[in-house]
DNA sequence: CAAGAGTGACAGGACGCCCTGTCAGAAGGT
DNA sequence: ACCTTCTGACAGGGCGTCCTGTCACTCTTG
């Protein structure tokens, strides 16, 4: 809905206006960027525990004007709930993507889903705050946050029907789900504030066997 | 350290001054009453969704000046350090009893301690919103909570060696810990929340068959 | 009763953020 | 060259919090 609203028919036919191309990019195209660099700002101020999200930071670090935050964004909440869904389109993509190339061996399948989700966090650890840590501060961001959660647990319970049978009760497997995904998130929080010492690779083996266990 | 600067031998011995009480209390008395009214008043305000926790609140909910409050904590956080330290030593108490009264049966003690946790949140609301949910959100409370969550991962840890033998390296089972204790977190989040139509009962079954299953 | 400590209400400055408005200069079309 | 649009920098009002200081009032003691 932002973002198109834009100038407006800048150039009116029999007018002298300019067609609204600007350093080479129309007019949508430059939104679109500042848009992007709006994004990529807000997930670097947010990601960093000194300074607190703020639009005057963001604005700064995009190197825009608190206008053109506006352009783009109803509000500073309204940024960080993009910046929250792109982060959880992202994990999904690549876990079901992992999964499915992993073959039908149930134990491969959850740990290359695990691997996947954890890989993501390592590769780039401003996206694993901003989505589970950082997003259960800010109270408008806590019920997407907490819907996502949930949104992974079920895919979790789903794929525990499908590879163990469904000898387990529906509401007992979305507990699971959900004890299983609030636990990886703790992991992977204490992971990135370093009060952890184990790597990666351990993470993904403990939480594997953890769940394999859980649904047998 | 905060409360006993106080007013410093109010009544010298020689002249007139009263000795310092003050409605029937003495000097210590009435701060440590006033203590108690803000800690009260804290996780009051703290708890409620709508509004954030200031100083300016606290002082009005607890019918006390802001002078008071600096004569019991430096600043904010030194309150909700001090509120969320009170429920964790409460849950420590409360499960370790509640384990100890149980027997010797694994399942019987490790179903207790989850029970008298649950139980407690139940029983108290606030608390558990305050030191799981909104003391996530402060920068200043992250690491405290986060010391606490292994503090608990590390006692489950050492309680499923205890029962279960010591068959797992020990990092791998501070990992299981801290993946138990994390998935408990949100679960009860999640019951707080009202997003769960599971009942206290229910969450104690899920979460008891999973610690064991996670530990055989 | 008189004096002094304890207490509560309130005012006001400093600070940071949100948000709007203005203005000069750069980039593009005719 | 001229005009229009786009852009970046900045100022300032409004708001809420933190924090200190002042003043009247209550309670206690001698």
């Amino acid at each position: 809905m932002a973002g198109q609203t834009g100038t407006g028919q800048a150039g009116r036919s029999g007018r002298s206006g300019p067609s609204g191309t600007y350093r080479g990019m129309t007019a949508a195209e430059r939104t679109a960027e500042r848009r992007a660099r709006l994004l990529e700002a807000t997930i670097d101020v947010w990601a960093d525990p000194a300074t607190p999200v703020t639009m005057t930071r963001v604005c700064q670090r995009a190197g825009l004007t608190e206008r053109y935050f506006y352009e783009s964004f109803r509000s500073l909440d309204e940024a960080l709930v993009a910046v929250v869904d792109a982060v959880a389109t992202e994990v999904e993509q690549r876990t079901t993507a992992a999964a499915d190339a992993a073959g039908d061996d149930p134990a491969a399948r959850v740990r290359a889903s695990v691997e996947a989700f954890v890989g993501l966090v390592v590769e780039d650890p401003r996206k694993g705050r901003v989505a589970i840590v950082e997003a259960a501060a800010d109270p408008a961001l806590r019920p997407r946050r907490a819907a996502l959660l949930r949104h992974f647990a079920h895919l979790a319970a789903e794929e525990a029907r499908e590879l163990y049978g469904r000898d387990r009760a529906v509401a007992d497997g979305e507990l699971a789900g959900l004890l299983f995904v609030g636990g990886m998130a703790e992991l992977v929080t204490a992971w990135l504030d370093g009060g952890l010492e184990a790597t990666p690779a351990q993470l993904v083996t403990a939480a594997t066997s953890a769940y394999i266990a859980m649904h047998r």
